[in-house]
DNA sequence: TTGACATAGATGCACATCGCATATATGCTC
DNA sequence: GAGCATATATGCGATGTGCATCTATGTCAA
């Protein structure tokens, strides 16, 4: 992630909107929130006498909340790329284009239960590591309302992303590539099975892009390979894995050391079968327990 | 950042109270929101003949939407240890207790905006380096109300940290210390100028345990440093932040080679004045202006 | 004026790691 | 059983780090 920002509190101005009519609650005195007073009084202090003035005149963001989403970019490394499970959208805005799993933190649960949910629903998934990733509220990025979505991202093997979006309907498998876009702002590009470039809603190439770098950056000093493989899995299988999220060839003999000497993966014992080749041992990651 | 969750959808039961009357918002089909259409909907649809029954009944879950807040951990390194300011929060809940900076997010602004809004309404600060850290939503949180609050790390020299909390009423700076807590729960230990240990309100002893351990982790890919000093330092200065972040000694002549090397300082030419030994070169960050 | 002192800054060396090359091992196919 | 493809082990030079040593240079005290 590199996203920074110095700025002056000036800065806070933007254009004109509907939307500037709304209240806005003062912070002073105390900085945490109180019952949400605006709500009430806009209703109990302004009867309403006609029910279509009242809703001409109603203004979403009187309420003074954005809205609150959990989005999941879900990822997987096989065929020499990532990839990722996307939705089709039906219905505007964006209808046709494609969108992470995503959907509404409902008020009893907390940020990762909502994203674990909601991943459940779109591909049926259960038990997958995730974790939260980044949270995108740029004040436009929903054309209809201030929506603040706190992106996570997720890690599973192989076939079990496929399965997902076979068993699932509007969802597809799609690859992910970062693009070195230009002036420095790295998005994602998507692709269907058959090579074909999708298009994504609202900000999800970016979320994408923020995916990608994380998991890329984690790699170094985590042993976050192990979610995106099965059980037992030869050294060439964790190396392409890491060659895959990694976007760049490794070093066959020193990743082997590296490995080895991380104390993260034990031999099984067991060895490879129906290969053409010398089988290779089978290892596993000692702590999968431990997710 | 060591969070990761792995669990089945199930887990999402939560125990009964007054907001599990509210209505949630369903996601099927779009996974976007709409207008609001639930706050709109109770009003209209159920006519109140009543006020006070009215407001007696009235739910805010009902509006199905967390306050969206930011809180910012302001650090800077000196003395040997992280500083934070703190504020003194003046009423209930956890009046008496301390709090990071912190407020609402407004529907125009967007997240660091805000951020930067807050943390300049609190210290006076105007140009910071700021990032976003992590958010955090557990339902319970914040004892009145749902808030998810998406919280930031700034970063500014010993100076300008200091000032600030001598220029402004109920703000306070507290060194941070890290506690290797039980069960791996870690948390961060803030205490005044003269030791006495501070109470923070909330969970900001875990925002602000999750704010060391980011720049912590971020020092070693990343030229942090120069955010935590003047334009102008010696590599012995740079040395002490380094130690000061990371909290463990660091070899001289390594440090001085790595960064040399690094590209990331240039010499000014200059040295130290007034010092009772050899003056050392002064450097500046390269690129400073690229923030 | 001069020498002690403290830190700056440079150099040399042992050690670990990495990339690369080479050599050997082993199961499969024909 | 030969040939093949990959697994697995070993050796070597380049590089970075920790540690020790040596020299440089300003201030301070006599």
């Amino acid at each position: 992630m590199h996203i920074a920002y110095m700025l002056c509190a000036s800065k806070v101005a933007s254009p004109r909107s509907r939307r500037d009519r709304a209240r806005t609650r003062e912070t002073s005195g105390t900085n945490r929130p109180l019952a949400p007073s605006v709500g009430r009084k806009r209703v109990s202090g302004a009867p309403v006498t006609d029910e279509r003035a009242f809703l001409a005149s109603y203004d979403p963001a009187a309420f003074d909340r954005p809205s609150v989403t959990v989005d999941v970019a879900l990822l997987s490394a096989f065929d020499g790329s990532l990839h990722t499970v996307l939705v089709r959208r039906r219905e505007p805005p964006f209808a046709g284009r494609y969108a992470l799993p995503g959907g509404f933190v409902k008020m009893e649960e907390s940020l990762p239960t909502a994203a674990l949910r909601v991943l459940t629903q779109k591909t049926g998934l259960r038990r997958v590591f995730l974790e939260q990733l980044y949270t995108f509220g740029e004040p436009n990025r929903d054309p209809r309302t201030r929506v603040v979505s706190v992106a996570h991202y997720a890690l599973v093997e192989p076939a079990r992303l496929q399965k997902a979006a076979k068993d699932n309907p509007d969802t597809v498998v799609a690859s992910v590539e970062l693009t070195p876009a230009s002036d420095s702002v790295e998005r994602a590009a998507v692709r269907d099975s058959e090579g074909t470039p999708l298009s994504l809603a609202f900000d999800h190439a970016e979320i994408l892009a923020t995916a990608v770098r994380r998991i890329r950056g984690k790699l170094d000093y985590t042993p976050i390979g192990f979610q995106l493989l099965p059980d037992r899995f030869t050294l060439l299988d964790l190396q392409r894995v890491h060659e895959t999220v990694l976007g760049r060839p490794l070093n066959k003999d020193s990743f082997r050391r590296r490995m080895l000497a991380s104390g993260e993966i034990e031999p099984t014992g067991e060895s490879q079968t129906g290969v053409d080749h010398r089988p290779a041992e089978l290892f596993r990651f000692v702590r999968r327990s431990a997710v």
